[in-house]
DNA sequence: TCTGCAATGGACTGTCCAGTCCATTGCATT
DNA sequence: AATGCAATGGACTGGACAGTCCATTGCAGA
């Protein structure tokens, strides 16, 4: 054991975290709007009321505080999606999932999109660290879906034989292709198009015919 | 009439526009690996060997750069997408339509993804005339897929009520959503995945089955 | 061959920005 | 009260980059 101590694990007062959060919602919010390349540290400063100093005490470099940032946005996403999933029972059920996801991109404004799905077309081909946590974001994401749609099909909502990962990986697809169409054209029926694709793919491994 | 031109109707001479189109060709292929905001117009000056007045002789600046380099990735997609649904009149010929779209995303090494699908999730929220000029291009990529699937309803391959419109919305949003998981995976499998949903999606309005 | 303008060369400026460095302040433990 | 370290302040550096400016070169028509 050396005395030496990574930033990662540097003994955090309970002030020091606070001051730590904070920064990390605020550049999460500011990269949601613009991105992570187009926000800068003294914006991050200005709008937390930090100073370089504390933005470097914190995190080791600007990569450190986008990782923390993903992170964040991941466990919100999850969170959000897990509500709707979790004890996902009926074609009902889906279909609010898919309602939520549109409900939150109209509380967007049609700004900003998804802010995984954009950090990860931003940073995908520029950082390996950020590709593969985002890989993993969505990796995650798509198997809270795949849990739901595996409850269904034990519940004998769908077919003994669904690909449940599949579709999975599907449906995610939809969501950010019909984001990306959405926040380019400001209008919300691209999405809304998408997802009922999306939808109609889970429908279509129904036992019954349910609609 | 003024004597005053904008630099959009300079007049070229036949060695200019060759120059001029060096430049947009160079600057479409390092923005597609690196994106608009990681490429200098000194990276594009030394791949080009050429001098910042000629950047600024042939363009007015930076975005009116981009502007040419959106239209040149647009004519280019709109042109593969058409050699395959220009004439399209059967679900196996849509799908050497999506093979295509895999294949070109193969080509590219998991890199890169769609020219215009990176420069939308970039550009949609920074840049006001770009993100106009992206939904035009969106909007003219599906409006081809929907002329070969009106098509495919001529034939009496789809139902008559299809809404044409909408599923091709939907196809292009499952190629962008498939593209951006593929890309952050660096897996084909998401973008196989997303394509075979709107294959299906297709079919389900197929007037007979067909497999 | 002369003239005018397109084409090209390349230095220079102003700004932005990540990261460094040297402080001072505040708090908790002894 | 003294000590040590976390927390904070803020000036400074070096480099990148869009855009400006003043040239020189090349070519085509008069």
């Amino acid at each position: 054991m050396t005395r030496e101590r990574t930033i990662a694990n540097r003994p955090l007062t309970p002030r020091g975290a606070v001051t730590k959060q904070r920064i990390i919602e605020a550049a999460a919010e500011l990269i949601y709007l613009h991105g992570a390349e187009n926000v800068s540290l003294d914006t991050v400063m200005d709008v937390t009321n930090t100073s370089k100093s504390q933005l470097y005490h914190y995190f080791a470099n600007k990569q450190a505080l986008i990782r923390d940032v993903i992170d964040l946005q991941t466990s919100r996403i999850l969170a959000a999606n897990a509500s709707f999933l979790g004890a996902l029972d009926s074609f009902v059920a889906l279909r609010a999932w898919g309602d939520m996801i549109i409900a939150a991109f109209r509380a967007s404004s049609g700004i900003g999109g998804c802010p995984i799905g954009s950090l990860a077309s931003e940073l995908s081909t520029q950082s390996e660290e950020a590709r593969l946590q985002l890989r993993q974001s969505f990796s995650d994401w798509s198997n809270v879906i795949e849990n739901g749609l595996r409850r269904m099909r034990q519940i004998g909502q769908l077919d003994s034989d669904t690909d449940v990962a599949a579709v999975a990986v599907a449906m995610v697809a939809a969501v950010q292709g019909g984001i990306i169409l959405a926040k380019t054209s400001r209008e919300t029926r691209p999405l809304e198009l998408a997802i009922d694709m999306a939808l109609a793919y889970v429908k279509r491994h129904a036992s019954v015919v349910v609609g």
